[in-house]
RNA sequence: GCCCGGAUGGUGGAAUUGGUAGACACGCAGGACUUAAAAUCCUGUGGCCGUUGAGGCCGUGUGGGUUCAAGUCCCACUCCGGGUACCA
C-alpha cells in the first residue's frame, strides 16, 4: 500500500488551524495512507519526513524546516534530535524539550490533554478458541465490559468436551451456559492468544516458588533482565513483541527495576527445507520431438501449416504435401473429439489425417518406431489411425541436466526423502506418485535422474518436509543438535540437508573413539606430551571464545579439528581428554555426560567449571609467515618468534624463490608485519 | 520508495583489528580392508594452462577506487531475503 512510485494526491479545499498559531493548513488526501490504518488524518511533516518532503515537493507545498541537525552529522531525516527552528516559542529547544513544551502549553489553554496510547501490533488481540487465557471480563445488562473482581482471580478456563465453535458460531466456551451466565453477569468467551499469557513467563522463572504472587520484588531486582534471549521469527512479531509491552508496563507501575526484559536479543534463522525438482516435458517438447522425428519420414513436413482454402481452410500442427499427411498434436483427452467426420473433411481435401497424443510421443520416447509406423501407414494405406488409449497418464522426465530448454519443461516438486544428492530414486517416484505412474525418463550420461534444489520453507506441498523426530531417532539428539549448531551462523536461515549430517555423525564416533577402542575403555593416566597440551588448549581458547560470539558452527569445526589432531596423535590421556569432556558438554550433553561419569566423576558434568585455557601452552617456537612479492604470495618461510624486523627482511630476501621475483629489478620497500607477513614490493 | 541484512568451490559454510581466500564438513574421484555390502581407514578435490616432485595465470555478485596489501575499506550498480509505524 505505501509503495508509491508517482505520487498522487489531491486538495480536499478545507484547512485545519493549528492551534497554537492558527495558521491555516491545507488538508489534502494522499495515497500513501496505509489502507488497514488509513481512516484518520495524519499530520505531515514535509521538513523531516522522506514521505512527506516529496509528496509536498512534488505539489509545490510550503516546506517550513523545523529542526537544525548541525549538531548531529550522523543523524537521518527520521531522526528526532536537534534544536527547533521557525518555530515560534519552541524555537531553540532540543526535540525532545520541545515536544514537552507543547504539550504543556496545549493542557495550559485547554486545547488539549496528555494522554499515553500502548499499542499492540495485532489489533485483534482475542480469538475464539478454547486454548488460550479467558478475559477476566463480564458484561452489564447494557453490554458493557467490567473487569471481574480481584477476589475471582484467576479466571480459569473451565472444563469442556467439545472444542468446536457454538451451531451459532460462537467461541467454544459459549458451549457451557452455566460459566457464560454468571449472577454478575455475561462472561467474555473469546480468549487471549498464545503468546499473550506466556510474555511474562521469564520473571516467573525469576521465582519459580512463589504460591503468593508471579513473582516477588527481590527476586527481579535480584536477576534484573534476561541477559540473552534466543527466539524464532513467529517469537519476535508475537511473543517477544508481547513481552516489551507487558514489561514497560510493568515498569510503569513499579514492578520490575529495567525497562527492557531482554539484555540481548537474537533472532535466530529458520531451517528450511532444501526442496528437489524434477522436469516433466510439455507440450512444447513433445512438439518439438515430433517435428525432429518426422524428418526420418519425410523432410516435406511444415509445421503450424495451413491446408485447404477459404472458408474450409485449417491450421494443422504438421503437414506434408507430398505424402498428404496432416497431423494433429494434443494431449489424449483433446483429441477425444476427433470423431470420423474429422477424418472425412481432411480426406475430401486428399489429406490423411493423423491425431497423435503427446502422450503417445512421451511414451514413445525411446523408440519412436511405433509412431513412425503409424505415419507410414497413413500415407502408404490411407488408413484412419487412432490415438494409442494405453498412454493416458504417461508423462516424461527428463534429467536436470539433459534438458536443452526450460521452456519445454514444468517444473515439479519431488518428495526430498526419495532424492539422494540430488539423484532421484526412479522407482521409489513411481510408487509414491499414483499420478505419474506411467511415466518414462530421460536419464543422464550415467544412467541417472538428476533434480535440481532450491532453498525453501518446509511444507507438506513442497515436499520437502523432515522430520526433527525422525532425525533425533535416526542419529540421537546430541548429533542433531550439534547438526543444527554447525549448519551456519545462527541468525542466518540455513536449509536442512539430511546427507550432512553424517559429519557430525563421524565426529561424535571419533570422539568416542579417543575413550573406547575395540578393546573397551582405553583412556591412560599418562603425562600428556606438550603437543597434545598444545592441541586441546588451543580448542578451549577457540571455543571460549566463539561461544562469546554466538559463532557456534565454527566451535563445532574446532571440536572436529581438535578430535582429528589427538587421533593421529593416538592419544587417549585423561589428562587431555578431560577438559575436553567438559567443553563438549554444551554441544553434545548427553554424550559429555556418560564419558564424564566414565572417567570416574560422580557429579554431573553441568556442575564442574566450564575450561580456561593455559597461555603456556600455546607458545610457539616459530611463525610461518607468507612471503608476497607485490601482494602475491610466493612463498612461506618459518621465522622463530622473537625475530627482529631486520632479520626478518634480510633472510626473506635470500630465499631462493624470492630471488627469482627480485632478479633484475628493484626492492622498492619491504613489508613486516611482525608474526604475520612478508611484503617485497619490486618495480 | 525507504531502512536493515546478504551474495565466497558442485553444496553448507570459514577467514575476530585490511595481512597465506576456501578452515571444518558434505558430495565426488581413486585406493585399502571384505566373498560381497555396510562400517572404517588412506589419498586427491576452486577454475584454466603446464607437469617430471617444477611452475604459471585467473578467482570472493558486477564496474570503478583507496592501499605495499582488499572477501574485508570507499563510490556506483545488479540480484536475493526481511522490515516498513494514525510516532512526529
Amino acid at each position: 500500500m505505501s509503495e508509491v512510485k508517482t505520487i498522487t494526491g489531491e486538495f480536499t479545499g478545507s484547512y485545519a488551524i493549528n492551534p497554537l498559531t492558527g495558521k491555516e493548513i491545507p488538508i489534502w488526501i494522499a495515497e500513501y495512507v496505509l489502507k488497514d490504518y488509513g481512516t484518520g488524518a495524519i499530520m505531515a511533516v514535509p521538513s523531516d519526513d522522506e514521505r512527506d518532503n516529496k509528496f509536498a515537493t512534488h505539489f509545490g507545498l510550503e516546506i517550513i524546516p523545523v529542526v537544525d541537525k548541525s549538531d548531529y552529522p550522523d543523524a537521518d531525516m527520521k531522526d528526532k534530535v536537534g534544536k527547533m527552528i521557525n518555530s515560534g516559542f519552541i524555537t531553540g529547544m532540543e526535540v525532545k524539550e520541545a515536544i514537552e513544551a507543547v504539550i504543556q502549553k496545549l493542557e495550559e489553554d485547554g486545547l488539549g490533554s496528555r494522554q499515553v496510547n500502548y499499542r499492540l501490533r495485532d489489533a485483534n488481540f482475542s480469538r475464539q478458541r478454547y486454548w488460550g487465557e479467558p478475559f477476566p471480563i463480564r458484561f452489564d445488562e447494557n453490554d458493557v465490559p467490567h473487569p471481574v473482581d480481584f477476589s475471582e482471580l484467576p479466571v480459569e478456563l473451565p472444563p469442556l468436551d467439545n472444542f468446536k465453535p457454538t451451531a451459532d458460531g460462537k467461541a467454544p466456551l459459549g458451549r457451557l451456559e452455566d460459566w457464560v451466565q454468571s449472577t454478575k453477569g455475561r462472561r467474555e468467551i473469546d480468549t487471549m492468544p498464545g503468546f499473550a499469557g506466556s510474555s511474562w513467563y521469564f520473571l516467573r522463572y525469576m521465582d519459580p516458588h512463589n504460591d503468593k504472587e508471579p513473582f516477588s520484588k527481590e527476586a527481579v531486582d535480584y536477576w534484573q533482565s534476561v541477559d540473552l534471549y534466543i527466539g524464532g521469527a513467529e517469537h519476535v512479531v508475537g511473543h517477544l513483541l508481547y513481552s516489551r509491552t507487558w514489561h514497560k508496563f510493568f515498569y510503569d507501575l513499579g514492578l520490575v527495576p529495567t525497562e527492557e526484559p531482554f539484555k540481548k536479543l537474537i533472532n535466530q534463522g529458520m531451517i528450511g527445507g532444501r526442496s528437489n525438482f524434477v522436469y516433466r516435458a510439455n507440450e512444447k517438447f513433445a512438439e518439438h520431438y515430433l517435428e525432429e522425428k518426422l524428418k526420418s519420414v519425410s523432410h516435406a513436413f511444415e509445421k503450424n501449416k495451413i491446408i485447404g482454402e477459404g472458408e474450409n481452410a485449417f491450421e494443422v500442427d504438421f503437414a506434408c504435401d507430398e505424402c498428404k499427411v496432416a497431423i494433429e498434436l494434443k494431449a489424449i483427452h483433446r483429441l477425444e473429439r476427433y470423431d470420423d467426420k474429422h477424418h472425412e473433411q481432411f480426406e475430401k481435401m486428399g489429406y490423411t489425417f493423423v491425431p497423435i497424443a503427446t502422450e503417445e510421443v512421451f511414451s514413445h520416447y525411446h523408440d519412436f518406431t511405433p509412431i513412425t509406423d503409424k505415419i507410414k501407414r497413413a500415407f502408404e494405406n490411407k488408413e484412419r489411425v487412432v490415438p494409442n488409449a494405453n498412454v493416458k497418464e504417461t508423462a516424461l522426465f527428463v534429467s536436470q541436466d539433459m534438458i536443452e530448454d526450460r521452456s519445454m519443461v514444468t517444473k515439479l516438486h519431488v518428495d526430498v526423502n526419495i532424492v539422494h544428492n540430488d539423484i532421484m530414486d526412479v522407482d521409489a517416484f513411481e510408487k509414491s506418485r499414483t499420478d505419474f505412474r506411467r511415466a518414462v525418463y530421460v536419464l543422464n550420461t550415467e544412467g541417472q535422474y538428476k533434480c535440481s534444489h532450491a532453498f525453501e520453507k518446509m511444507s507438506k506441498s513442497k515436499f520437502n518436509v523432515v522430520n526433527p523426530d525422525d532425525m533425533v531417532d535416526l542419529y540421537g539428539a546430541d548429533c542433531f543438535r550439534m547438526y543444527e549448531m554447525f549448519l551456519g551462523p545462527i541468525e542466518q536461515g540455513k536449509p536442512w540437508n539430511t546427507e550432512g549430517i553424517n559429519g557430525v555423525q563421524g565426529f561424535l564416533k571419533k570422539f568416542y573413539s579417543l575413550f573406547y577402542n575395540e578393546n573397551g575403555w582405553c583412556v591412560t593416566d599418562e603425562k600428556a606430551t606438550p603437543e597434545e597440551l598444545k592441541t586441546v588448549h588451543s580448542c578451549i581458547k577457540y571455543v571460549n571464545n566463539n561461544i562469546e560470539r554466538f559463532s557456534f558452527n565454527t566451535c563445532v569445526s574446532e571440536f572436529m579439528k581438535c578430535t582429528n589432531e589427538l587421533r593421529k596423535m593416538k592419544c587417549h590421556k585423561k589428562e587431555v581428554l578431560q577438559d575436553l569432556v567438559v567443553l563438549l558438554a554444551p554441544f553434545a550433553p548427553h554424550l559429555s555426560e556418560e564419558l564424564w561419569h566414565e572417567l570416574g566423576n560422580t557429579d554431573s558434568v553441568n556442575k564442574t567449571s566450564y575450561p580456561n585455557h593455559n597461555e603456556e601452552y600455546l607458545k610457539e617456537s616459530a611463525i610461518t609467515y607468507p612471503i608476497s612479492i607485490n601482494g602475491k604470495k610466493r612463498a612461506t618461510f618459518d621465522f622463530p618468534v622473537d625475530a627482529s624486523k631486520e632479520d626478518i627482511e634480510k633472510q626473506a630476501l635470500k630465499l631462493e624463490i624470492i630471488q627469482k621475483w627480485t632478479e633484475g629489478k628493484t626492492v622498492r620497500k619491504v613489508i613486516v608485519v611482525p608474526k604475520r607477513m612478508v611484503n617485497i614490493v619490486v618495480g
